[in-house]
RNA sequence: GCGGCUAUAGUUCAGCGGCAGAACGCCUGACUGUGGCUCAGGAUGUCGUGGGUUCGAUCCCCACUAGCCGCCCCA
């Protein structure tokens, strides 16, 4: 086995009839995302390392240890190396673009989305591989496009309840929270850290080493004797000035408004760098710890952060193999794509004229499958009844006289059909 | 990166220090132009890889690799 070739750890393949559920996924996103007027963007799937250090963080685990990078080799004297990333995420890539191509210039409101693999080197288990795929937007422009208002969150989160009802998640969760501005949520790492100095020493190890790295963190605890103190800290509404406190409220209001129920989790704080105010998560059962199915929030500092002009944004990334996983225990049966017709000729001589009939049948809409001709009719019937509905027999005598034997397995009834009638025949529904 | 469990036929899994097993699936025939149900027969394989213990290892031991689960973190 060591010799032969594998797929490398936490990269998968995806087979049939697996892949018709991704593909239907799909195609019920891009259908959500084009009612709410998204248009399809596609970034790079390696880009500079320094996007993903300057936008994810530095000190995040994504960027400190989980990233595929290599030194890019130089191909002529005057070039010189560069260090390359595959994309850990979708988010930093867009807003690049966003910048490169002065999107904000067009004074209108850019809506978009992605559907497409990141790489991430960590451990994999269920529902977390090292390439997964997400399908996310980002609803991102100068602030004269309303790029800023609570209600492109708003919208948001009632156009991803409405994705997930589409793709029939039923029992999911809306976990909202708001991090502040970026001065706010400085304001509240003080504060908590302060905090922290008098208890943390009761607390358990990985707490202690939260308190000195990423002191948010420890709101995430999950030690039952932790939560009494985690109880007593500071909350981060509390810390939140006007402005935040303000759009926090439009946000619930407008969800209120529309029927989109949610949750407030005040400890809800999301790993990567650049959130600001609004953060969000849907949450499923049954998908063991990895429980998150779609993460995101605001950004209101990242295009300026990057080096572009002012451009508040607000996206969201959804796992893809999470959405399968949970469609897959939802669902009792995948259901099996069957062949209208399994086309099969007696003898091959008559393989030509098979070619020439399935062509006939699949140009009218039909879902064909092919036989060979020197197959005993025996071995066409029994393949024919794994994968298709009906099987058209091709002989000599159905050939000469262009009236062809039909068998609808479903009922077991024989009948001739005239071939200009064929297609209209097997397009029917499945009795006699 | 850390911890627990696992690795045997295409699949799901039994098994035992002494000839490699079941179910399902697959192939052949009963039926040379008829599937499903039945019956008869057949092939399943470097027992994850490498080393060690032993007269002998699929089994015991070690390492490695991979998968699953948990931690960390995240989608």
């Amino acid at each position: 086995m060591s010799q032969t070739l594998k797929a490398v750890r936490g990269t998968r393949d995806l087979l049939p009839p697996e892949t018709a559920l991704w593909n239907r996924i799909e195609a019920i996103a891009r259908d959500v995302f084009a009612r709410y007027n998204f248009g399809e963007i596609r970034t790079p799937v390696f880009e500079d390392t320094a996007l993903f250090a300057r936008s994810v963080g530095e000190d995040t685990d994504i960027v400190s240890k989980e990233m595929y990078t290599w030194e890019d080799r130089a191909r002529a004297q005057s070039e010189k190396t560069q260090s390359l990333t595959l994309r850990p995420e979708n988010t930093a890539g867009v807003v690049r673009a966003y910048i490169e191509h002065g999107l904000g210039e067009s004074g209108q409101l850019q809506k978009l989305y992605y559907i497409g693999p990141q790489f991430r080197r960590e451990r994999p288990q269920k529902g977390r591989y090292r390439q997964f795929a997400q399908i996310g937007a980002e609803v991102i422009g100068p602030p004269s496009t309303g790029s800023e208002s609570p209600l492109r969150d708003a919208e948001i989160l009632e156009m991803l309840a409405t994705l997930l009802d589409e793709l029939g998640i039923t029992g999911w969760t809306l976990e909202l929270n708001s991090v502040g501005s970026a001065a706010d949520r400085a304001r509240y790492n003080d504060a908590l850290r302060a905090a922290l100095v008098a208890v943390v020493g009761q607390m358990c190890a990985d707490c202690q080493r939260r308190a000195v790295t990423n002191p948010l963190r420890v709101l995430d605890c999950k030690v039952p004797a932790d939560q009494p103190i985690i109880a007593t800290l500071p909350v981060i509404a509390d810390s939140l000035d006007e402005a935040s406190q303000a759009h926090f409220a439009a946000v619930t209001a407008a969800l209120d408004a529309a029927g989109v129920p949610y949750t407030l989790n005040h400890r809800l704080v999301r790993g990567l760098d650049y959130y600001t105010r609004t953060t969000f998560e849907f949450t499923h059962g049954g998908l063991g710890a990895q429980n998150a199915l779609l993460g995101g929030g605001r950004y209101d500092g990242l295009s300026e952060a990057m080096g572009g002009p002012k451009a508040p944004g607000i996206g969201f990334a959804m796992g893809e193999d999470r959405l399968v996983l949970t469609l897959q225990a939802l669902e009792t049966a995948q259901p099996q794509t069957v062949a209208d017709a399994f086309v099969a000729p007696l003898g091959e001589s008559l393989n030509p004229a098979a070619l020439a009939l399935a062509r006939e049948l699949r140009h009218a809409g039909l879902r064909v499958e092919l036989g060979e001709g020197s197959f005993r009719l025996k071995r066409s019937f029994e393949a024919a009844d794994k994968i298709a509905r009906r099987i058209v027999i091709l002989g000599e005598d159905e050939l000469q006289s262009g009236i062809l034997t039909v068998k609808t397995f479903s009922t077991g009834i024989q009948t001739k059909v005239p071939r200009a009638e064929l297609a209209a025949f097997l397009a029917g529904p499945a009795k006699g």
